[in-house]
DNA sequence: GCATACAGCCATCATGCGTA
DNA sequence: TACGCATGATGGCTGTATGC
């Protein structure tokens, strides 16, 4: 199935952008991000926890309203509470601020606010490094060395782990690692951070957590899932 | 001491039900 | 049919409990 999954979500989905609803949101506001500053990237990415890209991006800018433009000094001497008022919107603004703050705290500390030494760095040191910081899982730090440091990873979400198993491409209850690794079966050299983001479109559009839509869905012919629903 | 399992965090969204 | 409300599921991570 290797070529083919990538190939049916590829002739699907197309080159669409699939960050259309930040986009959505940084027109209205009139605002863009920066996402090749590192900082900035690792708050969007710890704001996107748990909540819809629009709702992150509008978290983003609400933080730049309060506090200017996003640098870990700055961040570092904000208090918290101004922190969790201004990302309220997202969700988890307790958990997320303290991350956020422990983020820029480590950087200040560690990288005298300057995070071009970590980027410069291995791939697993530079992860090892991010796992350092509480708040920061797998996932985050998979992000940052995807899109900031332009490696070649997938990181696993719920929508991942849900469709990789639907898929049968690991068994129910499969390790981060092992789904990491099957993906890197399932899609070419080169394309595991696309086909993370089309894995994720693919979860929200047809492989819903609940009611699936199987009969609509563009990789039933390959999904293991759909195959024994269809019997049923 | 280490690995694993599980509850809790909290806003959002989907679903189902009752009412007008 | 349309609307409002209640309920439960979702999501990434931390902290605690448990077993080896």
């Amino acid at each position: 199935m290797q070529q083919k999954l990538y190939k049916l979500l590829h002739e699907y989905y197309g080159n669409v952008n699939l960050h259309f609803e930040v986009e959505k949101v940084l027109k209205e506001a009139r605002r863009s991000i920066d996402y090749n500053n590192p900082f900035k990237n690792l708050v969007i990415t710890i704001l996107s926890q748990n909540t819809s890209d629009a709702n992150a991006a509008r978290a983003y800018l609400s933080l730049e309203r309060v506090i200017g433009e996003l640098s870990p000094r700055k961040v570092f001497a904000t208090r918290l509470e101004k922190i969790k008022r201004a990302i309220k919107v997202c969700g988890l603004y307790n958990s997320k601020a303290r991350t956020i703050k422990n983020l820029a705290k480590y950087i200040v500390e560690n990288y005298d606010s300057d995070l071009s030494r970590l980027i410069k760095m291995p791939a697993e040191q530079a992860r090892s490094e991010l796992l350092k910081i509480p708040g920061i899982g797998e996932k985050t730090a998979d992000v940052f060395l995807g899109y900031v440091m332009g490696h070649d990873v997938a990181p696993i979400d719920t929508h991942i782990r849900r469709v990789s198993q639907r898929l049968g491409l690991v068994r129910s209850g499969a390790k981060y690692s092992e789904i990491q690794e099957a993906l890197k079966h399932s899609f070419p050299r080169g394309k595991l951070l696309r086909g993370h983001e089309l894995l994720i479109r693919l979860g929200r559009d047809f492989c819903k957590a609940k009611s699936p839509k199987c009969s609509e869905c563009p990789v039933r012919s390959v999904c293991k899932f759909a195959r024994e629903s269809s019997i049923s």
